[in-house]
DNA sequence: ACCCGTGTTCGCTG
DNA sequence: TCAGCGAACACGGG
């Protein structure tokens, strides 16, 4: 259930294990990840040579260089996708949606249980015609939270913080554990309505988000998930490096009072009642 | 059995 | 007209 810094994890590993190699043959199930082009589309990637591996928030864009022209690969891992790496000859892994034959024998699998994630070929690798990467903001890591505008964006919307700051748009990459973590860090309360932070305040959330996403991303790494093992998420008994996250009834890494969990529009949030106003 | 889930889109509503 | 909310998607794990 990635967000950018398990997307961001993926990305590297993608770039490891396939800068410069030969797709000899993609294939893939009809399921909803190819909607609407299909597995036929799939066949310009047949010869296609890797280029780049670029994260955009949550999406992973492919560049390849076909035997004519260049072709663009879209990758979202929705709540449930990654990609894994395995021999041919090994068996195909349950719910491998989209396999990627590379041409030193080994195999790409983007695997996902639930199906909400997408795989889509980008003709001419031109994303930013795809409508879905039309609307992302800035990325926290390539071109820097924009803190006016965020705090322009904020004062508009009747949301509370949280939700705001899970908006694409927004800062894309934070989901729902980044923005409980940012706003750990910020010392603001989840439930605040976007519209009353004060400049100063973005300017916390911004840093707490950036400090967030490098501090999981290096957390992934000590732990050992960036090798050649598989990412494993939390909720698969991945351990926790977060503050709050999942943390309900434990004490506050700050100042010990019990961490609190509350739902926002259907979605756990985490927050220390003492540090978070 | 039942509830929960690191995401996004769609349709209804005020 | 549109921001905002709940449901839906689909499946595994606790």
């Amino acid at each position: 259930m990635p967000e950018l810094p398990e997307v961001e994890i993926h990305a590297r590993k993608l770039r490891r294990w396939a800068t410069g190699r030969v797709v000899e043959r993609a294939e893939a199930e009809d399921t909803r990840i190819l909607r609407p082009l299909g597995p036929a589309a799939l066949r310009v990637l047949d010869g296609a040579r890797l280029s780049t591996v670029r994260r955009l928030g949550k999406n992973l864009l492919l560049s390849l260089s076909g035997k004519n022209e260049v072709v663009g690969a879209w990758s979202h891992l929705g709540m449930t996708g990654k990609w894994l790496r395995r021999p041919e000859e090994e068996p195909t892994p349950p719910h491998s949606r989209v396999r990627l034959h590379l041409d030193d024998g080994q195999v790409l699998h983007y695997r996902d249980p639930r199906m909400f994630g997408r795989f889509l070929v980008v003709p001419g690798a031109r994303f930013d015609e795809l409508p879905e990467l039309r609307t992302l903001g800035p990325d926290p890591l390539e071109q820097g939270i924009d803190v006016p505008r965020l705090h322009d964006a904020f004062r508009r919307t009747r949301r509370a913080v949280k939700l705001a700051l899970m908006d694409q748009a927004f800062c894309p990459g934070v989901g729902n554990i980044q923005a409980s973590e940012a706003l750990f860090r910020a010392g603001i309360d989840p439930r605040r309505p976007a519209s009353s932070m004060s400049l100063a305040e973005i300017e916390r959330i911004a840093d707490g988000v950036r400090a967030s996403i490098v501090y999981t991303i290096d957390a992934f790494h000590r732990l050992g998930q960036d090798g050649e093992e598989d990412l494993e998420y939390v909720d698969e008994g991945g351990a926790n490096p977060f503050q709050v996250y999942d943390h309900a009834g434990e004490p506050c890494p700050r100042c010990g009072t019990p961490i609190e969990r509350v739902a926002l529009s259907q979605r756990s949030s985490y927050y220390c009642p003492s540090c978070q106003h």
